[in-house]
RNA sequence: CACCCUAUCGUCCAGUGGCCUAGGACAGCGGCCUUUCAAGCCGCGAACACGGGUUCGAAUCCCGUUAGGGUGGCCA
C-alpha cells in the first residue's frame, strides 16, 4: 500500500515543473532551489519541465521570465528547454503523443470511463499511504466517492488535466524524487493510485512548507517580493536571495545566517526541512543583501555593479580599472542594494554631477559655508600631491578647525556636498582621495556659485 | 462541510525528555562612537496557542480544543 523506495538504487532525478504564468514567484524559486540542491547534493539531475498544458499562447515568453530567474539565482538545468535531454520533449505542449499512448494502456485496464465527453478515471477505493520524505506517513483514505470524486484526466475538448501529465511526464522522465509545494500532498494519494495502474513504481515525495506573508496569507502576484524580478530590479545580488530563500524551512543549525550556496550543497538534507509554513520577511532579505555586498570580493562586486553603471550612462572606462575599483571600494560597505550604485558613484566619473537640493540647502548655504570652503581649498592646495590621501587629509581637516575652534564636521559636510553634490556617500578621506586634488580643489572653488545656482525644491 | 498539514519572540531559524530562569538573526527601542550613513559597537523589550494526560521530570511524547494553511476543479 505503500510507495516505498525501490530497493536498487537509481539515479536521482529531480525536476521543477512551472507552468509558465510570466513570471517566477519566490515560492517556485525555492521550490526549484531545493530540488537543485537535492540534485547537487546527491549527484544527480536537475531536470526543468514547462508544464505549458492547454495554454499555448506566448508560451516562450511566458517561461523565458522563468529562465532568467532561476539561471540568475544560479540554478542551471541539466535537462530542459534550451539545454535538451534524452527525455525530451521538456513542454507538455510537445507530448500529445505520449500522453495518448499512457491513456490507451489505462483505458485497456480498465481504468477509466467517459462523463459527459470528459474522461475520467476510475479509482481503486483504497487507503493510500504516502511516505513523504519531508511530512511522513500519511494515510489516506480515499474509498469515498463523494469526498473524493473521480479524476477527470481529459476535457472534451481532448485537452489533458494536469494530475494526469504531471504523473505521466514524472514516470517518462524517470523522476526519483518529486519535491514540490505542500499545496499538492492531498493530491498525492491520486497520483499514486494512477503511477499504479499504469504500472509504475511512484517516485519518493517530498512536500515542502509554502512561502506566505509577513502577516500569513497567501502571497500573490501583487504582493511585495512575490516575484524574483522584483529581485534582479531592487539591485539584489542572486547569492543573497539564494541564500535568504534556503533559510526558508532550512538552516544550517548553528544559528548561521549568511552561508555560501557551495557549504549548502553538501549539508542539504530533505529530512530536515520544517513542515511548518513559512512567512516571508523582506527586511531580513535586505539585511543579507547588504551583509553579501559588503563582503564580496572587488571582483564580482564590479560584476554586480557594472550593469547598474551602464543602464545610469556612466562613463567609468576613462579613469583605469584601478580607479573604477577604488571607487566601488568606497562604496562597498555602505550601499544596501546595487540600485544605489549609480547615486553613489556618478560624481566620481562626471565633473557635471547633479546637487541634492536639500544638502545645498542645509550645508552649502548655511552661514559661513562659502568661507570654510574657501580656506579648505587654501589648505588642500599647500598639500603634496603625494599627500592627498586618507591620512594625509585627515590632519588638515582637524587643524583647521582646531585653529577656529569648531568641530571637524564643521569642514566635513560643506565638503562632501561641495564634491559629490550629497550628503550621505562614501568615507570623506578616502572620497577626496580618490577624485584626487586637482578635482577636489576644482570642486570646492566652484561650489558657492552651484550652491546659488542649483534650484531648491 | 470533509480530509490533510502545521502550531517556540512581530518575522525566520535553533531546541528532538533533564544542559531552557528557551538560544541566534531580522525588525523595534535605548545608548555609544563618529566624517555623512540604510555604517559600526553595546544593551533592552519580546515566545514554548490553550486544556488535559504520560513521566521523577515536558517547548520536546499522547489526546482534545482553538487558530492558521492546504486539498476536495473539465486550474496548475
Amino acid at each position: 500500500m505503500e510507495n516505498s523506495p525501490s530497493s536498487s538504487p537509481s539515479p536521482v532525478r529531480v525536476r521543477f515543473a512551472p507552468s509558465p504564468t510570466g513570471f517566477l514567484h519566490v515560492g517556485g524559486a525555492r521550490t526549484a532551489l531545493f530540488n537543485w540542491l537535492f540534485a547537487r547534493h546527491a549527484g544527480g539531475k536537475f531536470i526543468l519541465r514547462v508544464e505549458d498544458t492547454d495554454k499555448a499562447r506566448n508560451t516562450d515568453e511566458a517561461a523565458q521570465a522563468i529562465y532568467d530567474g532561476l539561471r540568475w539565482l544560479g540554478l542551471k538545468w541539466d535537462e530542459g528547454p534550451q539545454v535538451g535531454g534524452e527525455f525530451g520533449p521538456y513542454f507538455q505542449s510537445e507530448r500529445d503523443a505520449i500522453y495518448e499512448r499512457h491513456l490507451e494502456r489505462l483505458r485497456a485496464g480498465g481504468h477509466l470511463y467517459e462523463d459527459n465527453g470528459a474522461i475520467r478515471f476510475r479509482s481503486p477505493r483504497e487507503t493510500v499511504v504516502v511516505d513523504d520524505l519531508v511530512c511522513g506517513k500519511i494515510a489516506f483514505d480515499l474509498t469515498n466517492p463523494g469526498t473524493h470524486p473521480d479524476m477527470t484526466i481529459r476535457r472534451p475538448d481532448g485537452s489533458w488535466i494536469f494530475h494526469f501529465v504531471n504523473v505521466v511526464d514524472d514516470m517518462e522522465m524517470e523522476i526519483s524524487h518529486v519535491i514540490r509545494g505542500e499545496d499538492h500532498l492531498s493530491n498525492t494519494p491520486k497520483h499514486i493510485e494512477l503511477y499504479r495502474a499504469l504500472g509504475a513504481t511512484p517516485p519518493r515525495f517530498a512536500h515542502i512548507p509554502l512561502i506566505l506573508n509577513r502577516d500569513g496569507s497567501k502571497m500573490s502576484k501583487r504582493d511585495a517580493g512575490s516575484s524574483i524580478a522584483s529581485y534582479i530590479e531592487g539591485g539584489y545580488a542572486p547569492e543573497a536571495v539564494a541564500n535568504y530563500l534556503c533559510l526558508l524551512g532550512w538552516s544550517p543549525k548553528d544559528n548561521r545566517e549568511k552561508i555560501d550556496l557551495a557549504e549548502v550543497v553538501q549539508i542539504f538534507e530533505l529530512e530536515k526541512i520544517n513542515r511548518r509554513n513559512a512567512a516571508f520577511d523582506l527586511d531580513k532579505c535586505f539585511w543579507l543583501n547588504g551583509q553579501y555586498i559588503a563582503t564580496v570580493t572587488p571582483g564580482r562586486f564590479r560584476t554586480l555593479c557594472l550593469p547598474w553603471m551602464d543602464r545610469a550612462g556612466l562613463d567609468y572606462s576613462g579613469r583605469g580599472e584601478a580607479y573604477l575599483d577604488a571607487v566601488l571600494g568606497s562604496i562597498k560597505e555602505k550601499i544596501k542594494t546595487l540600485r544605489d550604485v549609480p547615486a553613489w558613484t556618478a560624481f566620481f566619473f562626471t565633473d557635471d554631477f547633479p546637487f541634492d537640493a536639500e544638502a545645498v540647502q542645509k550645508t552649502l548655504r548655511a552661514p559661513g559655508a562659502n568661507e570654510r570652503l574657501g580656506e579648505l581649498r587654501a589648505r588642500l592646495a599647500e598639500l603634496p600631491e603625494a599627500e592627498f590621501t586618507h591620512d594625509g587629509l585627515e590632519p588638515v581637516f582637524k587643524a583647521l578647525a582646531a585653529a577656529h575652534g569648531v568641530k571637524t564636521a564643521a569642514y566635513i559636510h560643506p565638503a562632501r556636498v561641495a564634491v559629490s553634490g550629497r550628503s550621505v556617500g562614501p568615507s570623506l578621506y578616502h572620497m577626496l582621495a580618490i577624485l584626487g586634488k586637482e578635482r577636489v580643489l576644482a570642486r570646492l572653488a566652484a561650489a558657492p556659485e552651484k550652491a546659488a545656482a542649483a534650484t531648491v525644491v
